[in-house]
DNA sequence: GGCGTTGGGTGACAATATCACTGAAGGGTC
DNA sequence: GACCCTTCAGTGATATTGTCACCCAACGCC
């Protein structure tokens, strides 16, 4: 029991609720696992409650009707779900889709439970408020670098951001193309240009980051 | 007294809260008139108030650092801007500017009386939350666009929706582009072809629908 | 080894964006 | 009216990005 409560402490926003509000969300949200590479929602499965990520990442993009990808952003451990579940409780019909890139632990809190702590606790609504407004200023940066970013900058700064655990960096060219809204081709001839000027290294499905301050420098140059 | 009251009946999801809540809505609010072309919101214009638009409309952009601009959407007479508003409660630094199209009419809530009616009813969330869910859909929808459409596409279903009332349509090739993320030069290239296709005619700050059916058929090429 | 699948390279071409201009249209002023 | 000034629109040249149609190499599997 002590266990289990111990997940609202890692949320910042959460952990300042009043006792009473914690074991009303301890008990009516239950924790689980969901292995990596699993559609956690998106247009044929939709959840009927909020999830709050405990560990793991989930990555949210959108399928256009021609069939092309783009990465809108990711949820992190310590962040929850808010925007695209919001479209789901308002029954809104949605294009986007939650891919777990990990194995992910989250805690599902269901429609009316959320909606009762909506209700009752200030500090719960500025939590879902506050998640909710830095993912559409994260839509709003997407907007901007798709309407105005060059390929090469915006690339440079995506391989930063995925490699922020060491150098190697195990992804393919079109996974890429995905994470920018791009074409394969595209992405593989930034690349090629990124690999003759010694910023990185290639090899089938790996990159590798051979000098993070020039690409850096790249990616800032916006 | 019952004057002032009328204007919840105009707003969807507004109209079924009880009596009391509309009693307190209305007491806690204030009516303001805008004239056209004044940024209610922005960097630089930081109100501390949810609007609902009782008449006119209000056009959402985003002005990005290389100083280009493009429009996110409109807010119309019975919607609210919560969008933008999550943004500014929740502190969060945001990079779009709402600026009124028409002179508009507007509620203004209180950020208490916005807190209050979110802790007190549940048709009340249910409102902001739909309007967020709609205000969501239409930001994937402009990055599907951005991403992925075609201008000549994009322009034709523009040219419709900005010309509903009647078919001529005062703007400048300057003002399109904004509309689109996209140039002038663009713009003007796409619109001389639209001319020689006879879909439109064009003399200075005017462009004329000749052929909706047609354009129409573009636009739905997506 | 053979074979199928996936990842990546490349040339040709189309669409869009950028740059650097040009001139035309309209609104003032005298 | 003529003159000037500002805004709006047209255009060629060039760069960037996207699309199409391929090719070949790497890897897994039998």
């Amino acid at each position: 029991m002590a266990d289990n409560r111990v997940w609202i402490e890692r949320f910042h926003g959460l952990s300042t609720l009043p006792d009473a509000v914690k074991a009303q969300l301890v008990a009516e949200s239950a924790v689980m696992k969901v292995p990596a590479g699993t559609a956690v929602f998106g247009p044929g499965a939709v959840p009927d409650n909020l999830l709050f990520l405990l560990n793991g990442r989930v990555r949210v993009q959108q399928t256009s009707e021609s069939g092309r990808d783009i990465v809108l952003y990711r949820v992190e451990a310590g962040e929850s779900c808010v925007l695209t579940t919001a479209c789901m409780l308002a029954h809104e019909p949605y294009s986007a889709e939650g891919v777990t890139e990990t194995d992910v632990t989250a805690v599902a809190i269901p429609r009316g439970a959320f909606d009762r702590l909506m209700a009752s606790s200030q500090d719960f609504r500025d939590f879902v408020l506050t998640a909710y407004a830095r993912r559409i200023t994260d839509l709003f940066r997407v907007i901007d670098d798709v309407a105005f970013g060059r390929i090469d900058v915006r690339l440079a700064g995506r391989l930063l951001a995925l490699a922020s655990d060491g150098d190697e960096l195990a992804t393919t060219h079109q996974q890429l193309a995905t994470e920018l809204g791009t074409a394969r081709e595209v992405i593989s001839r930034v690349l090629h240009d990124f690999q003759k000027r010694g910023f990185i290294a290639q090899s089938r499905g790996r990159i590798t980051l051979l000098d993070r301050s020039r690409i850096a420098q790249l990616a800032e140059s916006a």
